[in-house]
DNA sequence: AGAATTTGTGAAACCGCTTTCAAAGTCGTT
DNA sequence: AACGACTTTGAAAGCGGTTTCACAAATTCT
């Protein structure tokens, strides 16, 4: 079917150029015992005159290590994870390990496929970012190979997870709304089949009832974390006849999803609405009006995962803190005034 | 300083446990050859109850290729450049090649270090995207591996790069503007210190020349393609004092930068001042009014430079097609109605 | 029925590097 | 000058697969 590329020049070439043995060659290339300087120069020299590459295949064969680590993500092509794998690399950078990520776009069969190549590839350590597998597939995975997971906690391994209060980070978002003298506060969730939409929810009802507010089902609206589910949970809320002056969206997208929503509803942010997100994704800085939103620290994240991931192949039981959200207040928050006959509610023309 | 993990179980252990030879099992795990039924039924047994991974790096180094293609990228935390890593992996999901992406971050250090790593890694071929790289260098690698470039053309493989046309795209964005009656029309560039930069400026003059229109200096203001240039930019326009009807930003962030600008000035989009992007980047869609922008076919250039690298392992001349832009019309541009006093009135459309 | 093929199979060589092991050199002591 | 303790070094044995090769067994063809 096909040709093989058989070309390569080895470590024995080299070896000969310099009139060295390959032991010594090796030696040199991962300086891992004295060499003659004389001798050490030659082999650079052929080295350099031969272009020599190692094959990295051969290495981790020969040595039964990759020297790099898994990292396992649901989606490419999003700032949010990748701004995580951004801290975990910047961990790794200072190491000799190196990452590979793979990313399943969401699909469960391939995400278990990509899970199994990084077995296959028998890297030294992984990273699973808000993974969707079977709990049990991942223990046992994660009894043979070091493995923190993202975004999930697993149960057994409670200590090799990393999750942000999800809860905290929407109660800080409704209260602040409570504070700012809102009552009427409607809620656009994430997918309610992933914990970070429930957690979130749960959250906003925290905050709620906590100010001896009623949970109003008319003002919660099912969501699913994208643009669309934004602009179109507006819509729903609208036709519902909802009344507020003020939403929490799931997550920034949702939010600017809502704000189009209003935009499209002669509705001014905040002037008319208020509007905050969760996530501080790229881009928040910039809305009209730009957005309040709940961050998570996501590099610090990731470079907490990373560490431990280094302290799990150490044989070191990692020491991940709890971490925790901050809310960003910019300007897509007005305060309500209030007045004893209206509550300064809209409702769309 | 560190322990092997030589644990694993081998295509022996499983050649034992099914009572054939590891030759066997290798065929039946590649099925390279007819296997006796019995034989492969054992042997798929003993792999179930051994829960058998076999070992890449010794499946690469045994018959010396990877089966994997690798992609180069400047930014992981980039929407633009995974949508394209997208395209690409999705041509190559229908075949047996993996890809295994690395991003340099714009750094070229680190660039230089990933393009090596790729190399040592034996990949089958490479696609880099807007690679900052040497281009003698790059040659080099071009000759030994499969090589595909995207976002810029390397001298001597033209035939093996994909890039779409900037100036086209800039000229649509800015033509578009004139035919709406816009006369005096700002543009903030990207960096010109990258081809992209400099092409979409050209293809901005080109369309104002070739109406008839001066090129004003005043009107240009030079960015880096970062949101904040584009908030920046309308500040230095304003602060020149420059009078102008529409803005044509080099990218979608600069263009969000802009709008912000613009709101900040308390200046409507389109009513006060027209907008036009280029990239269509996600949430392009939703900024308020939706950015009307230049759009580049991100997933099918992929899936072409997937096609092209294919075709290349294959060594077969790969057909690249020609990429063209299109202008994607959405609401932040408005129609100027002339008055013979005043150029600055507008009417939203 | 016997020759000529065509399977199916295991042994062994190989992929390119690391690492163990034992031999050969060095050097410092006594 | 002889001896022991370190250093350097090359040969050789892995690492876990793939693939060639030779051979036995099963088919097919005269």
């Amino acid at each position: 079917m096909s040709k093989k590329r058989r070309n390569s020049i080895t470590i024995f070439d080299i070896a000969s150029e310099a009139g060295v043995s390959a032991s010594t060659v090796s030696r040199v290339l991962n300086n891992s015992m004295p060499v003659d300087p004389a001798k050490r120069d030659a082999v650079m020299k052929a080295i350099q005159t031969l272009n020599y590459k190692p094959n990295l295949a051969a290495q981790e064969l020969g040595r039964g290590r990759t020297m790099t680590i898994g990292i396992l993500m649901p989606l490419s092509v999003s700032i949010f994870y990748n701004t995580i794998i951004n801290g975990i690399e910047q961990r790794l950078e200072q190491t000799p390990y190196r990452s590979l990520v793979a990313a399943s776009n969401f699909n469960p069969q391939e995400e278990h496929k990509l899970l199994d190549l990084l077995v296959a590839r028998k890297v030294d350590g992984i990273i699973s970012l808000w993974s969707q597998l079977d709990e049990n597939y991942l223990l046992e995975i994660a009894k043979e190979t070091p493995f923190i997971s993202i975004g999930r906690v697993l149960p057994g391994i409670e200590k090799h997870s990393l999750v942000v209060s999800n809860m905290l980070g929407a109660y800080q978002a409704t209260r602040y709304l409570i504070e700012r003298g809102h009552t009427r506060i409607a809620h656009i969730t994430g997918a309610l089949s992933v914990p970070d939409g429930v957690q979130r929810l749960e959250g906003y009802k925290k905050a709620l009832k906590e100010a001896g507010l009623e949970v109003d089902p008319q003002l919660i609206v099912e969501g699913d974390f994208d643009e669309q589910a934004g602009l179109f949970g507006v819509g729903v809320l609208f036709a519902r006849g909802a009344r507020f002056t003020a939403l929490f969206a799931g997550n920034d997208m949702m939010a600017m999803g809502a704000r189009l929503g209003f935009y499209r509803h002669g509705m001014r942010v905040p002037d008319d609405v208020s509007l905050v997100g969760f996530d501080d994704q790229p881009g928040a800085a910039y809305t009209i009006p730009p957005l309040t939103t709940v961050r998570q620290p996501l590099v610090e994240m990731g470079r907490m995962a990373g560490q431990a991931i280094l302290d799990l192949i150490e044989d070191q039981e990692p020491d991940l803190p709890q971490f925790n959200t901050e809310l960003l207040i910019r300007e897509s928050v007005a305060t309500v005034v209030r007045n004893d006959f209206n509550y300064k509610m809209y409702m769309p023309s």
